[in-house]
DNA sequence: AGTTATGCCTAAAATTCTTAGGTAAATATT
DNA sequence: AATATTTACCTAAGAATTTTAGGCATAACT
């Protein structure tokens, strides 16, 4: 359960790399396919990634398609053109971003 | 330069541990510091630090001195035993956050 | 029949940050 | 000598993002 806090600013990339992975993913999924992968590290909150979602659409960057399973409907996000960018430009934002928060921190308790 | 909305959530995790590494730090020396020490990838804002460090010493984390140099004042900040744990405990939470998102990233841009 | 899981959503409040200032002394520049 | 830049502190309005706390409905499990 670490870092709740930390998560903060790295939503949309998460976002933005799960879709650029999977091709096509819906809200729901996402939630439990981080928390799996993180290992329980990171559990996403639905009205976090639903503002966020609606908000990426808004700007071009994914697309929806309403899908129907047995009576329920899904609504599943993929990229568009500028997601697939956003999305490889986010995390090597992110990279950068630790490497240079490894120069800040310090270097005894990164060896640890 | 890079990510300005990364440093969300670890504005005070670099504050903590720059303390924890001087041992006394005045509010511009910070800003000095992690421009220095993170190349110009972070550029830290006084409107930003002042009100975090203001709320890390009403939390008790941090104490301060007034000092006069010439005829100027500065406010040194220094880390209570609190402060100490705190900031032990934010840089191995960051570490584990940047752990838990190696998971989630993807493989192939990892390796780039 | 009732609880849990699936699946979407919103809105108020809290938190954090940016932006855009204000104040004042010291130093550098023209 | 006047002006600009750097040093050094600060605040407050607004923006952006997230938490909290719900609502709604179907499906599956007990």
């Amino acid at each position: 359960m670490a870092s709740p806090e930390l998560l903060r600013g790295t939503l949309v990339t998460i976002l933005l790399n799960l879709l650029a992975e999977n091709g096509r993913m819906y809200g729901y999924e996402m939630v439990q396919s981080v928390r799996e992968r993180s290992n329980g590290a990171f559990e996403l909150t639905e009205g976090a990634i639903y503002p966020a979602l609606h908000k990426l659409e808004a700007d071009g960057l994914v697309l929806t398609e309403r899908v129907v399973v047995g009576k329920r409907e899904r609504k599943y996000y993929s990229l568009t053109p500028s997601g697939s960018e956003a999305s490889v430009n986010k995390v090597s934002e992110f990279k950068e971003y630790v490497q240079a928060m490894a120069l800040l921190l310090n270097p005894i308790n990164l060896a640890k």
